[in-house]
DNA sequence: TTGTATGCGTTATCAT
DNA sequence: ATGATAACGCATACAA
């Protein structure tokens, strides 16, 4: 690896005179540009960034601390973070915490949890990262930063109360109105609900989405059409019993696990989901495609999430850190997937109240 | 961000002395040991990073090179570099090549690959990482790295010729002969396959792990028993038929997907899967568990690929570098999920060769 | 247009 | 035991 010292000895110039040509600062005459340029060539120079870094404090890099790379959600995520830093010429150094996996379920209510972030961010900070965007395994409220924070940070699928830490989630409660108001103009009033756990985010706001896509359709609400499950398919299986028995006509699933147990169940009634009675999940996991009929659900803005997240740190770096103390949360809206699990109601026999 | 000048005026000891306090030394009074570290306690000081590793020239950190992040295989393998790298305080600096993305199926054959992951990695080493793992999202030869690396570089889930770079890869053809050898246990002996694309490695060792069970079984290798379909769930459909025919009592599918599909025309035909007839899958796709009945497959040890791979970079830079003309292939062992879609063969009249 | 000199924050060498 | 200082590779202010 040559520096650029030997690179201004092989060709006969001052270091200065080198570093004006890497860094096209012009003040050069055209023809040493030439001869040095193409000593850069034959020696195969790369400019040492971590020289350039010590001396200019840009990095161009940003830390990025991910719950558990393993959970579905993070590599969307991360792949969304890594084509906006790609086009903005900024690398990616990657922590991952692998909270799953060490603490199985209630990592987020271990003290260690809280310690291991912060070590984690000050080692980043070492690093001369330009800024962090933390990405949550799933949606909550996270308050394990540190109160002064040297550099941005944004957090991608979940949020903070700390000022000055934007945030950016999914629009579960867009989501979920669009889907249920899709179950309406098909001619679905009867709509069950097998939701998540009752106080889950998604779960509320999901909620709210099939209650206001109610409202706008001009259909009651009626809240023992609402039931809860634990987002595992047994619990879809467990619950559709009593949704059949309310006589729904759609069953809109908070997740596809869910949905999928419903169609268990659904089955063995001898029921044919998109013709007998429609399903909807949530999500668009694999499986949803695989499901017979496949499901139609709604996708999570994976990708749009990461996105938008370096796009915000991005900015708040242009920004010279001032006035940051818009501690937003962005809202990333959902795509529905429309497959063949819910049919067109014909008949209006079923829809009284 | 104090630095280590100012943790020497606010202690009034050199810089030296705070440096050696630092990195434990010794040759410093147990008093000034103390003072310091209060001070450097008190003023929340952590050293640089850069300019550390500057001066060192050693970063503590490995690039990895993604081919793409959302491709299935991915995110395991970067848990299991991330699980090894923490252990041995290396931190990463990730590449996600978004491979899929740009070039969709066919990127391994674009003329603009290479040349893009020769600059990565020239980006890469310009950062100073001591090493590289390059993982690709399905198994091949690869043979786009220059030939002349400044830093030692292992590839996962993939090999190449290029010499002093080891591989890391899937035992297929452990897996596939585990897999079938459980299926002559289970009283099988006219054994279907069907197989992957002809010419995918995948397909020639799960082909070969077949083989070696029967020979192990003392069963005859009927090659009319195998039929090749292209990974996609309606080749296993479409394959399914011409095996029943053949009078096979199993099917071993070389994929999930592909099994998904022989489940659903065994379903069309009436014949229950893990009672009338049995089905293996490999990879242990999410979905293989949700089928009815779960899918027996073999699973894919990507968590140990990548904590292998990283095992051997950081052995390489422990020697120093040197003799590293060892350009094995490493196979990691496959480990198989026993689910309910493989049956006991009772009677022995369907035997007959 | 080109060169000289300084400093970024650290470690390491050599005095004291 | 502690301190002064050079050096790592680069960018830049200033001099020539």
């Amino acid at each position: 690896m040559p520096t650029i010292k030997e690179i201004a000895k092989a060709s006969g110039v001052s270091v200065a005179t080198v570093s004006n040509i890497i860094n096209e600062k012009g003040k050069v005459s055209e023809e040493t540009r030439i001869r040095v340029q193409k000593i850069i060539e034959e020696m195969n120079y790369t400019p040492n960034s971590v020289a350039k870094n010590l001396k200019t404090k840009n990095s161009r890099c940003i830390g990025v601390i991910a719950e558990d790379m393993t959970v579905f959600a993070l590599p969307d995520i991360i792949d969304g973070i890594t084509e906006y830093c790609e086009k903005e010429d900024y690398q990616i150094l990657l922590v991952n915490l692998r909270l799953y996996k060490k603490f199985e379920d209630t990592y987020y209510r271990s003290d260690r949890y809280g310690d291991i972030v912060q070590r984690e961010i000050q080692k980043l900070v070492a690093k001369q990262v330009e800024g962090i965007i933390y990405v949550a395994a799933h949606e909550r409220l996270i308050n394990v930063f540190p109160e002064q924070l040297p550099v941005p940070m944004v957090v991608a699928y979940g949020y903070t109360s700390h000022r000055g830490i934007p945030s950016v989630m999914v629009s579960d409660e867009q989501g979920a109105r669009e889907l249920v108001k899709y179950l309406i103009s098909m001619g679905h009033r009867r709509i069950g609900v097998i939701a998540g756990k009752k106080y889950s985010m998604h779960t509320r706001s999901r909620l709210e989405g099939y209650q206001r896509a109610l409202f706008e359709g001009n259909v009651l609400y009626d809240p023992d059409l609402v039931v809860y499950g634990d987002w595992e398919r047994e619990s879809g299986y467990r619950n559709t019993d009593y949704l059949i028995e309310k006589n729904v006509t759609a069953i809109f699933c908070m997740n596809d696990f869910m949905a999928g147990g419903a169609y268990d169940r659904l089955d063995e009634r001898k029921l044919k989901v998109g013709r007998d009675i429609a399903v909807a999940g949530y999500d668009n996991r694999e499986m949803a495609g695989y499901e017979k009929p496949p499901l139609t659900t709604m996708g999570l803005p994976l990708h749009d999430i990461g996105y938008r997240a370096s796009e915000i740190i991005l900015d708040m770096l242009k920004k010279e850190e001032k006035n940051t103390e818009e501690a937003d949360i962005y809202y990333v809206d959902c795509k529905p997937y429309i497959r063949q699990s819910v049919n067109q109601l014909k008949t209006e026999k079923k829809e009284g109240v």
